[in-house]
RNA sequence: GGCGGCGUAGCCAAGUGGUAAGGCAGAAGACUGCAAAUCUUCCAUUCGUCCGUUCGAAUCGGAUCGCCGCCUCCA
């Protein structure tokens, strides 16, 4: 079976065929850095990276594009409201771009330890303030937009097709628009390309229109197409984006002349103990207080236990039970690493397990279908290997763990200890208690010994009043 | 109010017309000096509820109850 991924826009699985012939453009909505990385920025990277390791897997060229929004836009989409990063900016006393760079660098530090592999093109919404503009002025001249003080509004009525992706119909949006205070739009659904720079507004730039800045949803417009083609394979985002984001980009690029994206795919929510994560709630985690407690890939192997398309619920329960799965996948694979004379591949054996598994990920990326194959093939390896397998077969599973744990889930490098700190202190505590007795008995040979060979690793003993210590070097 | 989604064992979670995957937890057994790991067996006559279509439904249609998302920044 060739690769089917839901499509948004049909709402349907569709058999997947790209623009270019063996070739896939991928452009996902990446982050604001504007706060901490949480919970919810790991869902859709590591989704992203899971399809492209497949697609290159099935002997694709990708390229995968994730943007990096970096210029602060207002808090709502009226009028009203603060620039989110200039809020932060005043609030840390830090330039707004300087919060820019900093989490930037927090977020990608964070998707390294998640196993996200870099995107291919990473472009940053200030980079391309020229691009932005420049389709702005396309749409007006095209009809698609209009000019009020220093403000430019992508005008929805001249846009027939407005509401293709969210299956929203224009009457219907007029009528739940929330009451608007003071905008200059012509018409409430109208959404901006530009925006006029406050006095206040620190991160702006020159245009046609005057000093100020994009609007929010005319970058990825922009910079999808600029790096993937005017048409391009895979759009994704979180199902919060759906609308208005989405339809936004869909509207402005198609108005200006693209035929966009062809396949939307869009990831669910994750939930906190049942709960959707919501910041003003104060009801999420950050990345880094979850690293805290749970290697960072049985984040990731969690995530990869339900499907993108369902809600995935985080919970200490359930966050246990996946990283026991884990264990005992990577048991196993540790085992035939140590029962291994040979480093050599051989992907010929467990065709019945590798069908299944390539079945799994060709259904619209059925990653819990995939891992539930990877643990009917541990059961039968963890058999065998209770009998003195041969090489051959041993070469055969390590090769079955390296492509599918490793090389598409990406979660081979997770450490099997639950805390190795703790279990670093037991161990000398041990040792030490052991040298100790040693020494009691006057039998030197030994205590130094120990301590000789620590040393040889690394680790120093001092001996004090108190008893010894231990320091790592 | 509009649009959309979900409800599968103690927990997590696949399955969208052919008679309930997988993981965790739990129970029993094998192995073991004892553990651990591993293996074997057991663990949903049933998929929120009711009605209907069908030879056959968790899967389709209708009703109903409950939960949730988007429509406002959000992944």
């Amino acid at each position: 079976m060739a690769l089917q991924l839901y499509n948004t826009k049909t709402r349907q699985k569709e058999l997947f065929k790209p623009v270019v012939e063996g070739r896939v453009g991928i452009y996902s909505c990446g982050p604001t850095v504007y706060s901490d990385p949480h919970l919810g920025h790991a869902r859709g990277p590591i989704i992203m990276d899971t399809l492209k390791r497949w697609l290159e897997h099935s002997g694709y060229k990708v390229r995968f594009v994730m943007n990096v929004t970096d210029v602060g836009h207002l808090t709502d989409d009226a009028d009203a409201g603060e620039d989110k990063l200039l809020k932060r900016a005043k609030l840390e006393q830090l330039e707004p771009m300087e919060i820019a760079e900093k989490y930037f660098w927090a977020y990608f530090d964070a998707m390294a330890a998640l196993g996200v592999r870099r995107p291919d093109i990473v472009p940053k919404a200030s980079g391309h303030i020229t691009e932005q503009i420049e389709m702005t002025q396309e749409l007006i001249k095209l009809g698609y937009a209009y000019e009020r003080e220093g403000n430019v509004y992508f005008d929805v009525s001249a846009w027939e097709a407005y509401g293709e992706l969210s299956g929203r119909k224009t009457d219907d949006l007029i009528e739940g628009t929330r009451v608007e205070v003071r905008s200059d739009k012509d018409d409430p659904r109208d959404f901006a390309l530009w925006k006029r720079a406050e006095p206040e507004h620190i991160m702006r730039w020159k245009s046609p229109w005057g000093e100020g800045f994009p609007g929010w949803h005319i970058e990825c417009s922009v910079m999808s197409t600029k790096y993937l083609g005017d048409e391009f394979d895979i759009h994704g985002g979180g199902l919060d984006l759906i609308f208005p984001h989405h339809e936004c980009e869909i509207a402005q690029a198609k108005a200006a002349g693209k035929d966009f994206a062809r396949t939307w795919m869009h990831w669910n929510m994750i939930t906190l103990e049942g709960e959707k994560m919501a910041k003003s709630k104060n009801h999420f985690v950050t990345l880094e207080e979850l690293f805290a407690q749970f290697d960072p890939l049985v984040i990731r192997f969690h995530l990869l236990r339900s499907h993108y398309r369902s809600v995935s619920d985080f919970s200490q329960e359930s966050l246990e039970a996946s990283a026991q799965g884990l264990k005992r996948l990577l048991d196993t694979y540790h085992e035939l690493k140590r029962r291994s004379t040979t480093d050599a591949r051989d992907d010929s054996p467990f065709q019945a397990y590798r069908t299944a598994f390539a079945e799994a990920l060709n259904d619209d990326l059925n990653t819990p279908q995939a891992i539930a194959v990877l643990f009917d093939a541990t059961r039968e390896i963890n058999t065998q290997l209770a009998q003195q397998p041969s090489a051959a077969y041993i070469r055969g599973a390590m090769t079955l763990y390296e492509d599918y744990l490793g090389e598409i889930f990406g979660v081979l490098g997770a450490s099997t200890a639950d805390a190795k700190e703790d279990v670093l202190d037991g161990l000398l505590e041990l040792l030490i208690g052991q040298r100790q007795e040693a020494r009691l008995k006057r039998d030197f040979q030994t205590s130094d010994a120990i301590r000789d060979r620590l040393a040889g690793l690394g680790i120093t003993l001092e001996d004090t009043a108190e008893g010894s210590r231990w320091k790592l070097n």
